[in-house]
DNA sequence: TAGCACCATTGATATTTATCAATGGTATTT
DNA sequence: AAATACCATTGATAAATATCAATGGTGCTA
C-alpha cells in the first residue's frame, strides 16, 4: 500500500523506519474506481494525491463544454490543484480516475507537520517542486516551439505508458489539439512523404 | 543596492542583520546596460539573477530565427534558466536587458550554502518555488483557455508595467502571437462591434 | 446475442493565425 | 539636423487548425 510512495521518496532522501511511521500517520489510503472523481470543479482541493497504482487526469471544462486535460498522473506521481490546495479557493479543475486506482491522500496541515517533524522532507519538497517547475517550463517550451507531430512524438517518446493507456482524444486535449487534428497528424508521421 | 532584495525576502521570512550579512557574502552585484546579455544560448547558466532595478527578458530563438519570449523580470523578480542552472547543461535561452539594470547574482553553491546556514531560507525557497509553479500553471491555463484578446487583457490587468515598458512585438511573442496578430487583436478590443 | 456507449477516422468547410510586403511614425545615433 | 534603426499598423494571401457531419469499429452491458 505504501511501497511506491516510500520508494519514490527514498530515491532522494533517506527516511528511517521511525520517520516512515510518522509519515504514515498523515497519509490516508483511498481506492478509486475508474470514472470516479476525487476532485470536482467548485470543490476545494483538500488533498495532495499520490498515485500508488492506476492512472488519473486533471482537466477543466471550457465555456464550450469541452474538456481540457491539464495533467495525467501515473504510479509514483502526485496530482492536485495546487492553487486551490494552498489558497483554499474553490478549484476550477476536475480530477478523475482513468483506471481503478490506489491512492494516498495527505492534506496541507499534514504536509506542513511532516516537513516540521522531518526537516529532510522540506528539502525533498523543495527539490520536488523545483523539478516540477522545470518540467512544466520544458513542456511550455515544447508547446510553443514544436509542431503538432513533434509534440506527439515527444510525448510518445517520454511517456509511452500514457499514450498507451489513455484514449486518444484525451491525449489530443493534453496537447492542445482537437481529436481530429491529432488523428490527421498521426497519419503524417506514419506515412511520411 | 540590496534594498529590494531583502525587502522581498523579509515579506516571507525574517532575517536578522547577521543573517543578511551572511547572505551578502554570496551575492554578486552587477550592472547591466540595455541590450547587454547576461546569458546566451550555449552558455551554462551559472547564476540565478535577482533584479534590483530594471527589466530583463529570457527568450529562445526558433529554427526560423524568430525570438520566443519566455519570461520578463521586473524589479523584485528572479530570472534564470533553472534547468541549466541545476543540471549544468548548456542553456537554450538568452537573457538580456531591456533597460539598464542593477542585478544581484548568486550561484548554485552559494544558494545551497545559504540554505544550509539559514534553514529559514530553505523554507523560503520552497514557498517561492511553489508560487512560481502555481503562477506558471495559471499562465498555462490562460494560454489554452483564453482567446488572444483575453490573454492580452489579462497581462495588461496583472502586469501593466510590463506592457508599458516592453515593445509590443515582445509582448506578442510572450503571448504566443505574431506582432501583426496582436496589433489586430488590440483593435478588436478598443473598437468593439 | 442485441443494443448501446465510446471512440478513431475521414471528408468538407469555416475560422483563426501566420506570412509576406509596404508604409509611416518615433526614437536614437552620428 | 540628418540618417538610421526600430517599431506598429495595415492589406493581401497562405497555411494550420477547428468545426460539423457521417461512418465503422470495439467492447461493455442488459
Amino acid at each position: 500500500m505504501y511501497d511506491v510512495f516510500f520508494k519514490k521518496i527514498n530515491e532522494v532522501i533517506h527516511l528511517t523506519s521511525e520517520e516512515e511511521a510518522i509519515f504514515k500517520n498523515y497519509l490516508m489510503p483511498k481506492k478509486l474506481r475508474k470514472k470516479q472523481f476525487i476532485l470536482q470543479e467548485g470543490d476545494i482541493c483538500k488533498y495532495s494525491i499520490f498515485v500508488e497504482k492506476g492512472l488519473l487526469r486533471s482537466y477543466s471544462v471550457n465555456e464550450k463544454g469541452n474538456d481540457q486535460v491539464v495533467q495525467f498522473a501515473l504510479e509514483g506521481w502526485w496530482i492536485a490543484d495546487l492553487y486551490s490546495f494552498i489558497t483554499g479557493e474553490p478549484s476550477r479543475y476536475n480530477i478523475d480516475a482513468l483506471e481503478d486506482c490506489e491512492l494516498l491522500l495527505i492534506n496541507n496541515d499534514g504536509l506542513k507537520e511532516v516537513r516540521r517533524q522531518i526537516p529532510k522532507f522540506l528539502e525533498f519538497s523543495f527539490l520536488q517542486m523545483q523539478n516540477a517547475y522545470i518540467a512544466l517550463e520544458r513542456r511550455w517550451s515544447h508547446m510553443v516551439t514544436l509542431s503538432t507531430e513533434e509534440r506527439y512524438n515527444k510525448l510518445l517518446d517520454k511517456y509511452p505508458d500514457i499514450v498507451q493507456r489513455v484514449p486518444q482524444h484525451m491525449i489530443a486535449s493534453y496537447l492542445g489539439l482537437t481529436p481530429e487534428t491529432l488523428s490527421r497528424a498521426k497519419k503524417q508521421i506514419t506515412l511520411p512523404k
